[in-house]
DNA sequence: TTAATAGTGTCTCTGAGACACTATGTG
DNA sequence: CACATAGTGTCTCAGAGACACTATTAA
C-alpha cells in the first residue's frame, strides 16, 4: 500500500504518526513519598543543589531511561534518595506545560508513593525534610497542597506542590472504595492505627464504633489473636490485611 | 557552588538531573473518545493503515510537539480527526512499558473525551469505528476493556483495550463523588437520559425515584420549564445543568 | 380510551454517627 | 483503686431501592 492510494483524511493520520516529524523530549519521573506520622500526612521533600530553584525544597526525581519503564524510574529514584525497596508505588499524572521547567521543555510523570513511617529512618538524608501537607477539602477540585517544613509554611519548587495536592485527592478518592491506607501501615497494625490513616487522609475525624463497623465488614481484615504491647494502657488487637491488595 | 563541594548524596542526585546523561525519548498522546448511544458506552477507534498493527482498529493518536501540552496535542489529534472542538478531555495515565510499541520506544499520554452522540456525524469518517465497550465490574482492577463492534469481539491494537479498560473504571470511580456524564449529553437534557447516561457508565440498572432524588439534591441541576418534543409520549421536563463543572 | 412514559408518596432496609456502657490492661 | 483506652450495644437519622400510584401526552 503506498501512500498515493490513502485518501487525504488518512494521509494525515499517517503524518501524525511519524516520529521523525517531531522532536524527543526529555522525560522526568518525580515521587511523592507519603507516610502517616502523629496522625498527619506527611511527604519527603529533597533540597534542590542546583538551579533552577536552587536551595528550595522539592520532590526527590530523576530522568527515565530508554529501557525503563515510568515505575521503575520511579523506584529507583526512591531507592537511590532513600535506600527503600519494595515501596507500593503508583503513577499519579504527567505535567508536561512548556514551560513548567524554566531550563529546557521537559515531561515529568509524577508518581506517588506509600511507606509506613516505621521503614523510614529517624532522620532524613542531608537537606531531606518529611514536609507535613495541609490540603483542605476544597483541595479536591485539584488545588496545591499546603505544605509545612518545622511548623512553617513552604513553597515547594516547580509545580511540585500541585503535584501533592494532587495526591491527597487521589488518596481521598480511592479510599472511598478501595483498600487504601495498608500501606501505610505495618504488617499487623491495631484498628486504632487503621484509623489515624484514614483521618489522616480524610483530613477529618471519625467515629470509632462506625469505622470498625466499617472496617470488619470489608472482610479484608483478619484478627491476629495477639495483642499490641508497650503502651500504657489496655492493649488493642492486632490485625493483618488480608483482601485483596489495591 | 562547584560540584567538589557536594556530599556523595548529592553528587548522585545532580547526576540523576542531568538532561544529557539520558535519551530523549518519543512522546505520543492517545485519545478515546467516548459517547452514549442507545444506553451504552461507545468509543471511536480508526482502522491503522500501516504497520504495525496494519488494519486493526485502534485509538486515534499522535505525537506530541515540542511546545504544545498534552491536553493540547490531545484537542489537536481528535480535531484533526473528528472536527471536534471544545471538547471536555481529561488526562488518563502514561503508558511507557519499553516494548509497548513494536517499532521504538514511544510513550504515550492516553486522554479521554467526553462528548454527547448529538455532536457526533452519524456516519464516521473511513475507517472510523464507533465499538461498544463492554466492561464487567471486575475492570474495576484495571482489567482491559471488552471491545465490540458490529456485534463481534474485536481486538485492539497496542494496549488500547487496556487504555479504554482504564477509561471506564475512571469514569466509575469520578461519578460516584463529582458531577460526571454532563459532558455526554446536550445543554439541556431529561432526567431519564441523564440516568441512561450513568446506567451506561456504571453497567447497571438503577431505581427512578431514588436517581431523581439524588440528582436534584445536589442543587447541580435546574429545570428549564420547558418540555421535550418528539416524543409519541408524556413528554419529560428538560434540565440544565447548572453546578460547578468536573 | 389505550399505551407509554413522567413524576411522586411511602415503606423498608442499610450504613453511619452519637452516646453510653462494659472490658481490660498499667500504675 | 484510679485511669486510659479497647471494644460493643443501641438509638437515631439519612440515603437508596422497591413498589404502587397518579399525571400527561400522542394516537
Amino acid at each position: 500500500m503506498s501512500a498515493d492510494e490513502l485518501d487525504p483524511e488518512d494521509r494525515k493520520f499517517l503524518a501524525g504518526y511519524d516520529p521523525e516529524a517531531y522532536e524527543r523530549l526529555s522525560v522526568a519521573v518525580d515521587v511523592a513519598l507519603v507516610t502517616v506520622i502523629d496522625g498527619r500526612l506527611r511527604a519527603l521533600t529533597v533540597k534542590r543543589p542546583e538551579p533552577p530553584y536552587r536551595g528550595w525544597q522539592a520532590l526527590p526525581g530523576g530522568f527515565l531511561g530508554v529501557d525503563e519503564s515510568p515505575e521503575r524510574a520511579a523506584a529507583r529514584v526512591l531507592a537511590d534518595k532513600t535506600g527503600l525497596e519494595g515501596v507500593y508505588l503508583e503513577q499519579l499524572y504527567t505535567f508536561g506545560e512548556p514551560g513548567r521547567d524554566p531550563r529546557t521543555r521537559v515531561l515529568s510523570i509524577a508518581h506517588y508513593a506509600l511507606v509506613p513511617a516505621s521503614r523510614l529512618s529517624k532522620a532524613p538524608g542531608p537537606g531531606s525534610q518529611l514536609a507535613e501537607l495541609v490540603v483542605s477539602w476544597e483541595g479536591e477540585e485539584g488545588g496545591p497542597a499546603g505544605v509545612v517544613i518545622d511548623r512553617a509554611p513552604r513553597r515547594l519548587a516547580f509545580d511540585h506542590a500541585r503535584i501533592l495536592g494532587m495526591v491527597v485527592q487521589r488518596l481521598r478518592g480511592k479510599i472511598a472504595y478501595a483498600p487504601v491506607g495498608y500501606e501505610l501501615l505495618g504488617d499487623t497494625f491495631t484498628l486504632r492505627e487503621l484509623q489515624e490513616v484514614h483521618e489522616a487522609i480524610l483530613g477529618r475525624g471519625m467515629s470509632k464504633p462506625a469505622f470498625r463497623r466499617r472496617m470488619l465488614a470489608t472482610g479484608d481484615l483478619t484478627a491476629t489473636g495477639e495483642m499490641e504491647s508497650d503502651v500504657a494502657y489496655r492493649p488493642a488487637e492486632l490485625y493483618r490485611f488480608t483482601g485483596r491488595p489495591g
